[in-house]
DNA sequence: TTTTTAACATACCAATCAGTCTGTTTCAGT
DNA sequence: ACTGAAACAGACTGATTGGTATGTTAAAAA
């Protein structure tokens, strides 16, 4: 079990996590999360030496939870299918389900939030950020090669290009999403997307498909 | 010709965006942006009542170039060509010129700088940059629509959808761009949107196309 | 049991913040 | 030339900011 002062810790940056997404990091003080948190200053500067600090601890919190979940998807989706574009499909759907959730309403994504206000942090965390990205990326690349390897595109196309893709229609649907006040045009946007895989890729589409749609998620939203 | 004052709270607004464009709007101090405009204190508050009058402001202000950029652009296509799909196709490839400008490069979009920081701004103010954000779709939906009038598309589709999906397209490769630092990931998508319109309504890929790229944009970047 | 260190708590501080007050200059209308 | 208002300039202020200094308590190691 944790550590009372790592459960403190984890206390402070959840608190801290939620002040963030809705006011911005510089618009966040360090009483307002003390606030939320319900906790002490001393405490605070106790596990976090300055505000700069914690920006990176948080966003580095975030992250591992993050990729964690997102990876956990993936490995289910791919003990469930063999076929890498059913994993593809069921992948997309699920995280549908989880993003489009209106019990746990998506308040956007974290590293846009980091990304547009980037001139306050350090070269580090604005590196990590974009790691983050990459690495999320990444995940989708392979997978999308793995269709490619199997699939002939009804147009030519890179496995980069239609990862870029998913990956900006959700994050451009989050900031929509926000903007609107929490429609659910993110999981609209990725069905959406899904569609033109369907075209994209025609024999796949061709076979039956057996994917149940559930919703199994626990942690935090992403994007 | 404009007044004196006007061109001096123009100067301020100018200096204001470019700030807040780098380091967010709670991120960015009044002092910050005297220094940069090279203006006083007493002039600043001349111009605007208070930072939350300067916010209402600057969003107006930038809508109202970005708005008529994108107008322009719009007339322009439609003088060029009777086909909506044509239209379509060279709008896209006009603005990613624009957009992919490496001379003045795009740091972003200011909505969704906004969008990130909603908490400190006024209800009239985030609802002002949700109704840009839906006039900006409002014309893409309008040509879509024209476009599904005229050709069948492959697989069901809305003009909604569409112009949402390509909003949503530049919207998050506007975020990868810049958490990247300035590669063309929103030019490249927007272009990889074409080839999706492409699969989509393969009748009006028959015809021949007359195309001729070149750039020809004035002013700020938007998105 | 003693000792040491992690985990707090709180009063305080200098800097910065948005905003004000009191002026001065510029300029258009008469 | 005169007048009134718009367009500034700059010193000042109270509140908030991130951060510190000093102390206390809890808990684990000896």
């Amino acid at each position: 079990m944790a550590t009372k002062g790592e459960r403190s810790r984890d206390h402070i940056l959840s608190a801290a996590k939620q002040i963030v997404m809705s006011k911005g990091f510089s618009g966040t003080s360090i009483d307002d999360i003390l606030t939320a948190a319900g906790v002490s200053k001393g405490a605070f500067f106790h596990h976090f030496k300055s505000k700069a600090h914690l920006a990176e601890a948080l966003v580095r919190w975030h992250a591992a939870q993050d990729l964690q979940m997102f990876r956990t998807l993936a490995a289910e989706t791919e003990a469930r299918h063999d076929d890498p574009m059913d994993q593809m499909v069921m992948f997309l759907e699920r995280f549908e389900d989880y993003i489009g959730n209106p019990d746990e309403p998506s308040r956007g994504c974290m590293y846009a939030v980091y990304t547009y206000e980037n001139m306050q942090f350090s070269e580090e965390v604005t590196e990590f950020v974009a790691d983050v990205l990459r690495r999320w990326t990444a995940i989708y690349i392979r997978k999308f090669q793995e269709v490619l390897d199997l699939y002939e595109p009804a147009h030519p196309v890179t496995a980069r290009e239609l990862a870029e893709m998913i990956v900006a229609i959700i994050e451009g649907g989050l900031v929509l999403q926000r903007a609107y006040g929490n429609t659910r045009v993110a999981a609209r946007q990725s069905a959406h997307f899904r569609n033109y895989l369907g075209l994209l890729f025609p024999r796949a589409e061709d076979r039956t498909r057996t994917a149940p749609p559930s919703a199994l998620v626990q942690s935090q939203p992403s994007a």
